[in-house]
DNA sequence: CTTTCGCCCTGAGTGC
DNA sequence: TGCACTCAGGGCGAAA
């Protein structure tokens, strides 16, 4: 289940490897790891072997690779891990196990060569080769650690400096002022220097439906999935079903307040694994499982009230709360106005 | 237009 | 031991 904070744990990893490196051969072990990638871009595999990658770059749980320019086309190798995919990093000649649907032969002038597997048991993920168009509002497309202008090589993962600057700053060509056309729906995430917060509560109270369908909507607010966005409704005391209309805009507030704190905690511990589903790019776990409060607690006691969690169903699949620390408000239009 | 719903997919786990 | 069944859920296109 890999959300925002366990795929900005990839792009981190994978930053120093990939960034500069040549890519000179591609392996496409299953068709269906390209159902994203358009036919009128070109061949998945011509397309990228010869072509070098600048850099490794992210917007809420998207990721991607800008491409070096062939023949004047600004283009990027787009990943989504979906609900399995990994992405990883191997010394070349090591045998991967059954599931690798991709693999990239890539060469680096300072680091050598490298296997990067696209390893996925469900098949949700994908990668593509996209064109990338110019974004809507003037700031950078992503998150681009180290590759952002004018930042510190390092620490790439929490400095708030590392993200790019004010849109004047470059010219509309640069590939950090762009985005792939298949993200360009995609809102910022709340991580993002550029996220729009008079927007997201505008948004959020023009909507008529839950809390958490609004918090898993990627074109309001990106990088939070079932996780996230049930240990951050947990956080602010909210259920799930909460009308998005009827959420006070101080109370939203301290909802987004607990969303980037819960997405900065993950991150800081690693991400959240269970099994070996969700691994960084050396195959490693993230910690944050041993953090959660609410998902995949039921029956546990709400570490606030004592209160059994419970588990419901939800949109084919399922939400975690405290009865007690999260309840609807009682009455129709009782906190309206 | 907004919102909801069904589909894609397969390995691991469960129950008989 | 074997087999049928259930479960996990992100994103998208169709339907309401």
């Amino acid at each position: 289940m890999p959300e925002l904070p366990e795929v900005e744990v990839v792009r981190a990893g994978l930053e120093p490897a990939v960034a500069g490196a040549l890519v000179t051969a591609v392996e496409v072990f299953d068709q269906r790891s390209l159902k994203r990638h358009s036919a009128l871009e070109g061949s998945f595999v011509d397309l990228l072997e010869g072509r070098r990658i600048l850099a490794a770059a992210r917007r809420g749980k998207f990721l991607w690779f800008p491409l070096s320019d062939a023949g004047g086309r600004a283009q990027a190798l787009v990943t989504h891990l979906g609900m399995s995919g990994q992405v990883l990093l191997r010394t070349p000649g090591v045998e991967e196990g059954g599931l690798l649907r991709i693999r990239l032969h890539i060469e680096h002038p300072e680091h050598g060569e490298f296997w990067v597997n696209f390893v996925d048991q469900r098949i949700f993920g994908s990668m593509a080769v996209d064109s990338l168009v110019p974004t809507s509002d003037g700031h950078a497309g992503g998150y681009f650690g180290s590759a952002a202008a004018g930042a510190p090589a390092r620490d790439s993962v929490s400095a708030s400096a590392t993200w790019t600057g004010p849109a004047d700053a470059r010219s509309a060509d640069d590939w950090r002022m762009r985005v792939p056309s298949q993200v360009a729906h995609i809102a910022r995430d709340p991580l993002d220097p550029a996220f729009d917060e008079r927007r997201f509560f505008a948004a959020l109270a023009r909507r008529r439906t839950g809390l958490k369908r609004a918090l898993l909507d990627q074109t309001l607010i990106s990088g939070i999935g079932n996780i996230y966005a049930d240990e951050s409704l947990w956080a602010a005391r909210l259920h799930y079903e909460y009308p998005t209309d009827r959420l006070a805009r101080a109370r939203a507030r301290e909802l987004l307040a607990e969303v980037r704190h819960v997405l900065e905690k993950a991150l800081a511990e690693g991400g959240t694994s269970f099994d070996a589903q969700y691994v960084n790019v050396n195959g490693a776990s993230g910690y944050f499982s041993h953090s959660l409060n609410a998902y995949g607690q039921q029956g546990k006691s709400c570490s606030r009230c004592g209160t059994p969690i419970v588990r419901e169903a939800f949109m084919n699949r399922s939400s975690h709360l405290c009865p007690r620390c999260q309840r609807l408000p009682r009455a129709p239009r009782a906190e309206s106005v």
